[in-house]
RNA sequence: GCCCGGGUGGCGGAAUUGGUAGACGCAGCAGACUCAAAAUCUGCCGUUCGCAAGGAUGUGCUGGUUCGAUUCCAGUCCCGGGCACCA
């Protein structure tokens, strides 16, 4: 049967109009406009009770509309929004859009059409799908990131970021202005050594700089900063991609392969976030695996820098030094340096190893190679480094290959003397760390494979721990041949090493993060144009008051030149007149106030899907702000998000970038909170289940008489799911098949070989397993003729669990369950499918089960023949219990996101009140209002039926009270040697001696003890009895 | 390879702190009502032995702790997700 085209009777009768069905239709229709006309779900900002703030990841309005996986979370968003309110919270539950982006411009591109034109659209639909569903957003909070009134403000606060550094003292953001004056006053000199040339400048030297260069120094510190850096540009996009949008060397969106470029780019400071969005994993409530995926992702090392002085070619002077070694034998040279001589520094977590350094490897790119490279080894490292970089990112990636080349110098271990070889591989990454390795065989698996491919000699500096096959990148072990760090245990050895080191002015503690500052500039039109003007190679922001700066309209959404956006091809829009802001301190005039056409130029560069992202939990507070992002007081009264419901695939992007956001409005004094979510759900993703049907390819049949193999081809033949095997066996139900397929004249009996292929069939044409074969015959016009092999009569079709998807038509349209059921079935099927966190196939089957329940719920109320049958009557004990029962059970599930199990908890509430014929206003009027939060619709309209006015919403929860569920006895379960062997009604009172007296003089006890006395009785009140024998 | 999750009937799942495994729903089977269907209602429903009473067995697998283990511990296999030259 299918889910589109069933007609359901008798739900076209109009509410209250004698048939007092349930009428799901009329219902949900008449309370839907209710509750839009009277503005039920609008929020104030200030409120005598305590805030709630909800919050679902909001969605990118594409194309595709809703499935039913998508109104998951905002379901169980829902379901507490409500729940909470019942409560007496002022519960915030806003939604909006995430509009610009990436594939409203390919559609564009493609079909020609405006980005707004398409977004609006797509939002529209988005707008009608969700509202069947019946949620409670308050919909005049609605954000649309892509609408100047919104991105005005993300281009502010870009501003504040451009206009911020971090400082490290306050490990936190202050304005610019402040380091300004700072370099006015004091200028940067080091705390210690020398200044450095380029880096260091005293107040005289700043004061002396041009503008550009203050402009330079500046843009160093700024959290969002314009630099060159080797990006990930994506060729098919044509643009730059942050690093979490890019998947295994491909785009996350539409898989364009993406190649490392050196461009100018926009980035965000995040790295100078990375400790702070560490520790406040610690103060947020998010799943452990979500805080593990952002931990990995900054990727927080500690351990030291170190400098090993280098002799460039072969060592001066030798001597061997024999270590004493249980697995081999080492002969080691060692070496002096001359002043010409140059230095390596080295990033390592482990100094405890430094004795058991046996090479060192240097990345292709680093700028040590061409200086240290001996004249002999000269040819063999520039064709290696040619090779390194015709291997894209995406090769390297797939296959690790062991290669490197000898540089033909050393480097001299500080401690000893040693001579190592420097090596340049390209499994050392040139961005991270210094870039440079000292290489550990014992101790690092990648090392290890390294020395045994190019034959270096390996030291043992962890004896037995070591087995010369395989690294051990072990803390544990006693260090030997390790000098003056010999018989320490390695893990307290590295502290020890980095001091002395210190000492030696060798090298520095050091942390190091995976984590690298976002790319945060794209080339492309639909997005956030930046609030920069570029003059004589200088970054002027615009003033406020030139805010928003609006996207243009533009006729091609063609890249403009050397790698820049659409917005390039403007002229008129890039040498816009506008007001600038000077912000270097700068004494000079001619750069403050208002600059004028001038040569400027406008940034033709546009900001990434996740700059409207990033902060727009803060917007919904206060939407139509023209005055600020958010009002203070308003965002003082909301706070944090307390509850934010989403998928895990934004986990380390949007999540992090959002972090950091709230993290530096916090610093900048814009807000009181600086983590932006409170708790954090993840729902899990709702899989498809995919049907198939068996289509006969073709018949092989073994003529034996005649000697030969004969092969037909029917048509159009479809084999239920349970005969392809009886079809296939010998002696089984062939004959029917062959007359399907004319072949009758055959027979049937001899051998023959069925080969069928297995075909996705749309999951909406199928009933459970059923296939619906007139819609299957109507759905292809190839599938006209189509005949049937069926079982029992009905055609079966195979059933497998995949991604839910177009292209394998297991896609249900939650608009086609919403008709067809309503959305209060549809809000509690989508619940009581599985706990929300978890992963689960969709199967539209099951949602009979949670419509009957609403029926029968109804039936309490109103009977198809007697009409109301609800009454005043007072409640029995028996009926009471079963309510209170119910309102621990719904409110501690709700509590704690049980959704599901939420949903069985009124199942059986609705089968005891049946059974107990219950129909009493006093018990079902209190169960509606736990039912409100699931199923919203049916609980106002029977609410208002039993007389009551005013929403439902607005009534207040139930309270659980102990003294309608106590028991004064209880079935025990009687265990003999743990084995339960009969339950025993006991008084609750009774303790342990006069329970084993009862429990010993039951028969079936008796005989299990077969006249031994007991060893012992365990008793646990209230739970079980075991009688041990 | 490393780090997280998770393996329970034909299916989705329940069992909140170690205490009656399989709640609730789907599917299935049998029956009632009906001219018939739909809707609704009743009963059965892990496997297995048994006419039954009752027994055995059972939460991926192998052990362990315990009076008692889906739950705790050790090992192991499988599935899903994340990370993957980060020194």
């Amino acid at each position: 049967m299918s889910v589109t085209d069933k007609k359901e009777s008798g739900n076209n009768s109009p509410l209250g109009a004698g048939g007092m069905e349930y009428n799901f239709r009329d219902i949900e229709k008449k309370w839907q406009e209710h509750w839009r006309d009277t503005g039920i779900y609008k929020v104030p900002n200030k409120s005598d009770k305590p805030k709630y703030y909800v919050l679902d990841m909001f969605p990118y309005p594409s194309g595709a509309g809703l499935h039913v996986g998508h109104p998951l979370g905002y379901i169980a968003s829902d379901i507490y929004s409500r729940y909470k309110r019942l409560k007496g919270f002022n519960v915030l539950h806003p939604m909006g859009y995430d509009a610009f982006g990436l594939p409203a411009e390919q559609y564009a591109i493609d079909h020609g059409i405006h980005p707004a034109v398409s977004t609006e659209a797509n939002i529209k639909n988005f707008r009608s799908q969700l509202d069947k569903i019946g949620f409670c957003f308050d919909w005049d909070r609605e954000v649309n990131t892509s609408q100047p009134g919104y991105y005005k403000w993300t281009q502010w606060i870009f501003l504040q970021l451009f206009n911020s550094y971090f400082c490290h003292t306050e490990k936190k953001a202050l304005p610019i202005s402040l380091l300004v004056k700072k370099y006015e006053t004091r200028g940067a000199m080091p705390k210690t050594g020398e200044p450095i040339p380029g880096k260091h400048f005293t107040a005289e030297q700043w004061k002396a700089f041009s503008e550009k260069e203050k402009a330079d120094i500046l843009m160093r510190r700024r959290l969002a900063y314009c630099g060159y850096g080797e990006v990930n540009w994506c060729e098919a996009l044509g643009t730059v991609l942050a690093n979490d949008e890019v998947v295994n060397g491909v785009s996350e969106r539409g898989g364009y392969p993406v190649v490392k470029k050196t461009l100018r780019q926009w980035y965000l400071r995040i790295t100078e976030y990375a400790d702070r969005l560490l520790e406040g994993l610690d103060t947020v409530e998010f799943s452990e695996a979500m805080k593990e995926m952002q931990s990995n992702w900054i990727g927080k090392s500690s351990g030291a820098e170190i400098d090993f002085r280098v002799r460039i070619g072969e060592p001066v002077e030798t001597r061997k030094i024999t270590y004493q070694d249980s697995t081999t034998t080492v002969e080691s040279i060692t070496s002096t340096v001359s002043e010409n001589d140059g230095s390596l520094r080295v990033y390592t977590t482990r100094p405890d190893t430094i004795f058991g350094v046996d090479f060192m490897v240097i990345a292709p790119e680093h700028e040590l190679v061409e200086e240290i490279t001996t004249s002999e080894q000269k040819k063999a490292v520039e064709e290696y480094i040619g090779y390194v970089k015709s291997r894209s990112e995406r090769e390297r990636m797939a296959e690790k290959k062991i290669t490197g080349m000898f540089t033909g110098s050393y480097a001299l271990n500080p401690f000893d003397g040693r001579a190592i070889p420097i090596w340049i591989s390209e499994y050392v990454l040139a961005g991270y760390g210094t870039g440079a390795i000292m290489a550990v065989p014992c101790g690092d698996e990648r090392d290890h494979k390294f020395a045994q491919h190019f034959n270096i000699p390996i030291t043992n500096i962890i004896g037995k721990h070591y087995n010369g096959e395989e690294a051990n990148p072990t803390k544990d072990a006693i260090l030997e041949n390790s000098d003056f760090i010999n018989g320490m245990v390695m893990r307290d050895a590295i502290d020890v090493v980095i001091k002395k080191i210190e000492e030696m002015g060798i090298g520095i503690r050091k942390v190091n993060y995976k984590m690298r500052d976002a790319a945060f500039s794209r080339q492309r039109y639909w997005g956030e144009p930046f609030p920069i003007k570029w003059i004589n190679g200088i970054a002027y922001p615009l003033d406020e008051s030139e805010l928003p700066l609006e996207l243009p309209k533009v006729d091609s959404y063609k890249p403009g030149p050397d790698g820049e956006g659409p917005l390039a091809n403007i002229p008129s829009w890039i040498n816009r007149k506008v007001k600038l802001v000077n912000h270097t301190g700068s004494e000079v005039p001619s750069l403050g106030g208002d600059l004028g056409e001038a040569e400027g130029a406008l940034e033709t560069n546009t900001m990434p899907g996740y700059a409207g992202s990033s902060w727009y939990f803060l917007r919904y507070m206060d939407p139509d702000n023209d005055k600020a992002f958010c009002d203070r007081n308003v965002s003082d009264y909301w706070g944090q998000v307390d509850l934010y419901i989403g998928g895990t695939e934004h986990a380390v992007g949007h999540l992090l970038y959002s972090r950091m956001w709230t993290k530096c409005l916090y610093d900048l004094g814009y807000i009181g909170h600086d983590e932006p979510y409170k708790k954090l759900v993840n729902q899990g993703m709702i899989q498809g289940s995919s049907r198939f049907v068996y289509k006969l390819i073709s018949i092989k049949h073994n003529d034996i008489e005649k000697g030969k193999v004969n092969d037909y081809y029917p048509k159009s033949i479809y084999i239920s799911h349970g005969k392809l095997d009886s079809l296939i066996i010998e002696g089984g139900e062939r004959a029917e098949l062959f007359k399907l397929t004319n072949l009758e004249s055959l027979n049937a009996e001899k051998f023959v070989d069925i080969n069928v292929a297995q075909v996705h069939v749309d999951v909406n044409i199928v009933d459970g397993v059923e296939l619906d074969i007139e819609a299957f015959k109507k759905w292809r016009t190839e599938n006209l003729e189509a005949q049937f092999v069926l079982e029992n009569g009905k055609y079966i079709c195979g059933v497998e669990t995949e991604k839910m998807s177009k292209s394998k038509f297991n896609t249900v349209n939650p608009d086609d369950l919403v008709l067809k059921y309503g959305a209060d079935t549809f809000r509690m099927y989508e619940m009581f499918l599985g706990p929300v966190e978890m992963s689960k196939p969709w199967d539209t089957k099951g949602i009979e089960g949670v419509h009957r329940f609403l029926k029968k719920l109804w039936r309490l109320f109103y009977d198809e023949l007697k009409g109301k049958v609800w009454t005043e009557e007072k409640a029995t004990d028996a009926e009471l219990k079963v309510l209170h029962n119910t309102i621990k059970k719904i409110e501690s599930d709700t509590e704690r996101f049980s959704f599901n199990t939420g949903v069985s908890g009124f199942m059986i509430a609705v089968n005891e009140l049946t059974d107990l014929k219950c129909h009493k206003k006093e018990v079902l009027e209190k169960l509606l209002i736990l039912l409100t939060p699931y199923a919203p619709h049916i609980s106002e309209e029977l609410w208002k039926q039993l007389g009551n006015s005013g929403s439902i919403l607005d009534a207040n929860y139930p309270v659980f009270e102990a003294k309608y569920v106590a028991e004064s006895s209880k079935e025990y379960p009687v265990s003999i040697n743990g084995k339960l062997r009969t339950t025993m009604n006991i008084s609750l009172d009774a303790a342990q001696p006069e329970v084993e007296k009862i429990v010993l003089e039951n028969d079936i006890v008796k005989k299990w003890l077969e006249g031994k006395p007991p060893k012992k009785i365990i008793f646990v009140k209230g739970k079980m009895v075991n009688v041990v024998v």
